[in-house]
DNA sequence: CCCAATTTGTTCGTATGTATA
DNA sequence: TTATACATACGAACAAATTGG
């Protein structure tokens, strides 16, 4: 029979995962930032060096710490890099064999086709877990590989999260969309979880990606996640896949 | 003695693991059986009995193999549970947020719709890396979920692999067909990688998915890997996402 | 029901190797 | 070269799950 197991589990190494992520989601240590040495976190927790590396182990696994030999363990950033393997995953058609890695790695280009403060839908609100008609910002850019416009992003975000945005400073971001959420609001995209589906072109999207209304396109709904699983973003890609594949690695 | 190259890793436990690794893909250890002890392992290896759990370690993440405290490791084997979790990634429209782990988990009816000896076409041949015009084996199945049919899967298999596969066999098998590969065959699929698209309706898809031709459909090229990255199978499935979704995990 | 044997899971501490500046 | 920090390897002790008596 199912024991309700008083909750925590009386492992040391997760008690202390839980309190490096306390203090990395409270800024306490920034993005980028380098934590004191394994040695030193291990005596300051109280437990075995061991112990601490398996919990900072996990940590690295789930992209939220970065570890480099003879430098440091530093809290992950978002870069272009990060965006471009962990959360864009459009490339051009090509069969395969693949090779390991081999990723094209073209970043897009993207233009922001519209910056506007609306209402939230009752879509966009179950996602972000607000209210209906609660404000949000929903952002509209196109991204194209090798001058091909590829997807139309719909982007949907808190206003109340997102306190203070506007039009100008998201159009100046300097780098990615999370970098802009990660760098001026604290808001730190860890994962993603898509939802893909086929649908004809509106006739906005075929405006936009030039091609003909009703075309079969690829409709990806995206919500992102930050710790604890909060969702931070809502998002809906259409993606022309005409000369481009949408990708997927099981395992 | 056989002296690696300088630059390969001497590193110990990736050592053990290739051992491992290549007493599995012999069958010395066949799929569900039982390992050695961890003690007797390491022994046997002349390991500490930390490096080599660090070896299992890193195969268990892999789903190569299976610890359970208690009872012991397992050489792991294909089931509906592991194709539903690891390969099937098709679920009813669902709004945000879906609980984790919430998958609704309902295992498809599979209808066998053709099977065939065939010759390999450019896209098959390439994929599974064999020439154009060897023989390979081209299976039709359709996956229906609650009645509904959903998917539409052209399967293509090397004959040269599968030799002694007959038509009999393959509709007699007893799970799934990954299962088939790896009781009948010794085939282990271990990982797929998959490319998404939008696509009109064929005829054919029209026909067995009960759409109107034409309609915007979702096709997904999945090429299934073993040991070493061998390619076993190359699949097309069609996929109608009137009333389902296609899923993808990014983190 | 409890006990004992078996097997993996967790934690400890130490020593040494390797990458970086 | 030296100092620093992470990476690998060792082995021991105890905890927790499982199974069978």
């Amino acid at each position: 029979m199912l024991q309700p197991r008083p909750t925590a589990s009386t492992v040391l190494y997760r008690e202390v995962k839980r309190k490096l992520l306390a203090r990395i989601e409270s800024q306490r240590w920034a993005p980028g930032q380098t934590l004191p040495r394994e040695s030193d976190l291990a005596q300051s927790f109280g437990v075995s060096i061991g112990t601490l590396r398996r919990a900072v182990d996990e940590l690295v696994h789930e992209h939220v710490l970065i570890r480099r030999q003879g430098k440091g363990t530093f809290v992950a950033q978002h870069s272009r890099d990060r965006f471009l393997f962990q959360f864009f995953h459009v490339e051009p058609r090509g069969d395969w064999p693949l090779q390991p890695e081999q990723r094209a790695a073209e970043f897009p280009r993207v233009e922001t086709l519209a910056f506007e403060r609306e209402r939230a839908d009752e879509t966009c609100a179950a996602a972000l877990r607000v209210r209906i008609g609660d404000p949000v910002f929903v952002v509209q850019n196109r991204l194209s590989l090798s001058g091909q416009p590829v997807t139309h992003d719909v982007i949907c975000i808190s206003a109340a999260l997102f306190k203070g945005l506007t039009e100008k400073r998201f159009l100046e971001r300097a780098g990615t969309v999370y970098q802009l959420y990660q760098t001026e609001f604290g808001i730190t995209v860890l994962r993603a979880e898509e939802r893909a589906r086929a649908m004809p072109a509106s006739r906005q999207a075929a405006r936009v990606l030039g091609v003909p209304q009703g075309a079969p396109l690829l409709e990806v709904h995206r919500l992102a996640l930050s710790f604890g699983g909060r969702p931070v973003e809502y998002r809906v890609s259409t993606i022309s896949t005409r000369m481009h594949d949408y990708l997927s690695t099981m395992g």
